[in-house]
DNA sequence: CGGCATCCCGTGAGATACTG
DNA sequence: CAGTATCTCACGGGATGCCG
């Protein structure tokens, strides 16, 4: 217990390392890999693709709410980072096979790490979002 | 090491816990964290004020490069989840002191992993990427 | 000093239709 | 089956200006 009150030493923890990314767009990693870790469907498509393979329909269908567009557009991404490897089976119908890379598979550790803390802690946000909500809504509304 | 290659228990390698959901929003909380995460700047803010206590210009100042708009909705919204605290005091002219909450501070845990995650990954992805967008370039520039 | 209101733009993301 | 293309809307996020 040096700097920090959970005794986890991290580059966060680190005098600052990360010297919140002065300019326009950033090329900081960690933001990087926040925002991949932030959008809507990469996490759902790489959870999938930890227990199995999928072909594109399948997940399709696995995911259901996701449309084609941002289905193709996600596991581009994820494929660009190398999260996941797509391969083509030449087949008719043609049938295509999404895996997790080793990579990929790597990230799921940290996002562990980050889900359960979000079951555990989930009620707590909860709470303090409607204590919140409660407060904001007496200063609005009316003072009597 | 039952389910999973990492041998890491989670949320994530049970069955599936989390039923993808389905509908419009999600009320699921790992989502709903990892949104926050996400955005470009509660993680930055999460950090500093892992440090200390901050005041609302000293940390305008200190990020410097987001506006006092974001900074504003950033702060409150991490106040109205619980993770920071937000303490006036009635002095001429008025100071306003941002503290991280506990639940605030647990979450640097999770967090740090992520990140360190990111930092040590982070030219894998890169490379990655550079070889991706090569491969993009041979098969859409020119086929000769 | 510490905000909130307004305007404005870029992108995230869904719906739909068409192709190889 | 596995995509691509277009249209559209909603939201994130920056700039500016005003108020307590």
């Amino acid at each position: 217990m040096s700097d920090t009150h959970t005794g986890v030493p991290s580059v966060l923890t680190a005098p600052l390392p990360i010297p919140v990314p002065t300019a326009e767009h950033q090329a900081c990693p960690v933001t990087d890999v926040l925002r991949r870790a932030g959008d809507r469907w990469s996490v759902l498509i790489l959870i999938l693709l930890g227990k199995r393979s999928y072909r594109f329909n399948e997940l399709h269908r696995s995911i259901e709410g996701i449309s084609q567009r941002m289905l193709t557009r996600t596991l581009r991404g994820l494929e660009r980072d190398g999260f996941v490897s797509r391969t083509v089976h030449p087949s008719v119908p043609p049938s295509v096979e999404y895996d997790l890379t080793d990579l990929g598979r790597t990230f799921l550790g940290p996002l562990s790490a980050l889900a359960d803390w979000a079951v555990l802690h989930g009620p707590d946000i909860t709470t303090a979002r409607e204590h919140h909500d409660a407060h904001a809504a007496n200063h609005a509304g009316n003072g009597a």
